[in-house]
DNA sequence: AATGAATGAGTATTCATTCAT
DNA sequence: CATGAATGAATACTCATTCAT
């Protein structure tokens, strides 16, 4: 009769309990991705994140509160990066947003994480209250980092004046839009287009339009 | 008592049968926008024909029969009307990309039919099949329409050279993203935007940045 | 305006008519047989009989009104020769059971009829007026013909004493069995098994057993 | 108000996690039995082991899987002892297969697992992979314990000289017809007939015809 | 803290039967 | 007579959530 539990091969029992949430919120993620909201089943998230199923509700008391902390914890965080990034940098608007979107591009567009938009995107309508917490927590602030960008563009004259939001929006469409194909459609395009030529494409075509020249007109206007 | 039938405000029966596929479909597009694919109830598509669900069966052999039925319907038609256009009208490359672009939102953006993109596009990898036939019948097609437009603007020199299918991708992206927005996390922002704004700012840019002006230097390419 | 009818290049409307329950009956049996009382759809009885699912209605109020007449056309006749051989033939027992067997063998065990056995006995359970119908019009008379037989041969010393019922169905059963199973598990059994070697093996060794001979006891007795 | 719950009176979860697949096994066995393969409702299997629809689901996936596990566990073992028996069993070939016959009338033709010859029967056109599961499983082997039996007395002399696998199916028919019309048209039958006078007359009559005398003539070859 | 057995509401699909034309 | 459109009840299977252990 051991007086000590047989020797844990796997991790020590006290950093598992603090990793715990960590694991599930990686594993849910995975499973978001892959399946969409609706179609994620709890009982693969839990396999993948080799626990049982009841397991996950000591930690998250329903599906929508596990997908609201996968986007706590590894969209929101890439936000703060981006507003670090602008609070940082001392650079002219233009090369600011080019930075910004490239950043975001390496950073979302080829990891799982792009595979978030296309989620909330297409299941908002039947999860209003997920929709409404990814608007308020990511949404709202990634805009105001880009808004704020270009605001100050327009204002020292580098780009054509225009509404803003409007231009945000414009910035990032392609971007998110692509992330979404690639999540999507791509799989049945047997040709398929070279990323790194669509983003570039992107950022020239944009920034060029964009851009203040002599001759050119405002940007439409509310 | 009436020594007479109530008469019959029902259609008659002969005209109901012809009518019905079309009532069919129209009650299916209007669920499987709101509601998406997988989540579409056939018991909702059906209350809202007024018909049994058994008699959904009667005309489409299965959910994705009738999903292959809406988009052949409504969307397809659509394509066939562009091509149309482009065959008939004689523009120059721009005002013509401008004319099939302003076309589209008109027709699509604002009706029902913009839900089917995000539909697709959000469900794709949980129904392949669906994915397929919609890339097979709309988005080549759609895609061939603008790359012979803006192939032949970069031949006439009139846009700056580049990928036509990258441009294609870039010029449609904004656009569809829009449309994918208004009916998702459109409702979360209180204070919304103009679509007409975004679309004329969008074109705006876009087609200032495609322009082959002096001292541009081409877009990139594989 | 034809004062006449298109010439019909099919039968002419009155032999049809008339033929049609008929047809109806056959294409009735075909699929009863194939699939099941249960599994067989009134659609396909009806498609193969080149009629439409109502007018199945204006003949045979129901399904099992449909099966009833099956039996009663294509099985009870083979009864009735039964019986008239047995009225007509002026044969000894043993050759006489031997020819009756032998005969339904040729007759039943080789066409769509064998099918019928199989199906009643396999669902009576859950069709108990099915069953009750079959018994009443197929098993009595049979059993009546065999059992006459089979006591006239005990009366006369040729077949040792015994249950004339129960030597009956002894005489049936590897027969019936044989119809079931040729139709059932014998598609999974790759070698298979000559149903000729059969059925001669089985009347040799049942008459051989039945057959009154000096030494011999009586058979078991109720 | 008990200040204490009340006590339990269900089984110990421990306990019923260990017993339940039997149960289930149990129930689905009578349903089976009861309403053969495709009758069969899920629903009441549930309710008669006294368990949720979902439950069933727990442990076996599919109606399919839940009959494999019912001839697994039900008929199977059978086959095994009458394998052992022959093994064990020191006895001439004439009083053993009379003894395997009678141990098979004892102990399936008078229990629920008689209903299961039917429903295969009844049903393989319907589902082949249940056909040829129970053909593997328990046809098979149990043809190859009556044939070893069969040549061997063949061999030693005992019994007339003849194909040892129809005589196999020969000496199983009348019993395994019987226990399919007890469960199917024997209900119709008012007067009935005694299972026992039936069986003691299969076997005399099929021993007295397959027992080796002289003068007897082999039996039929292929 | 962790488990995993149990639940039961929810949904696509089938098919005998009806009845207006 | 004949049609075939329409019905709606019936059923296997799924999965988020609960809770006794």
């Amino acid at each position: 009769m051991p007086s000590e539990p047989a020797p844990n091969t796997e991790e020590p029992r006290r950093r598992r309990k603090e990793a715990r949430p960590g694991e599930l919120v990686a594993a849910a993620l995975d499973v978001f991705v892959e399946r969409g909201f609706a179609a994620a089943r709890l009982d693969e998230i839990a396999a993948r994140a080799g626990v049982s199923k009841g397991t996950l509700y000591l930690y998250f008391e329903s599906k929508e509160a596990l997908f609201k902390a996968v986007v706590q914890e590894a969209i929101v965080p890439r936000i703060a990066e981006g507003e670090a990034m602008v609070a940082s940098l001392d650079m002219a608007p233009e090369p600011l947003l080019r930075e910004l979107l490239l950043g975001w591009w390496e950073v979302v567009a080829n990891s799982k994480l792009s595979g978030i938009p296309k989620l909330v995107i297409g299941e908002a309508a039947n999860f209003p209250d997920v929709a409404q917490f990814y608007f308020d927590n990511v949404v709202q602030r990634g805009r105001a980092l880009l808004v704020s960008v270009i605001e100050r563009g327009i204002a020292e004259g580098a780009f054509r004046p225009g509404d803003p939001l409007v231009l945000c929006q414009l910035a990032l469409a392609p971007m998110l839009f692509a992330s979404m194909w690639s999540r999507s459609l791509a799989c049945c395009d047997p040709q398929g287009m070279s990323p790194d030529v669509y983003l570039r494409t992107h950022l020239e075509v944009f920034l060029g339009g964009l851009r203040a020249e002599p001759g050119r007109i405002p940007l439409p206007a509310a």
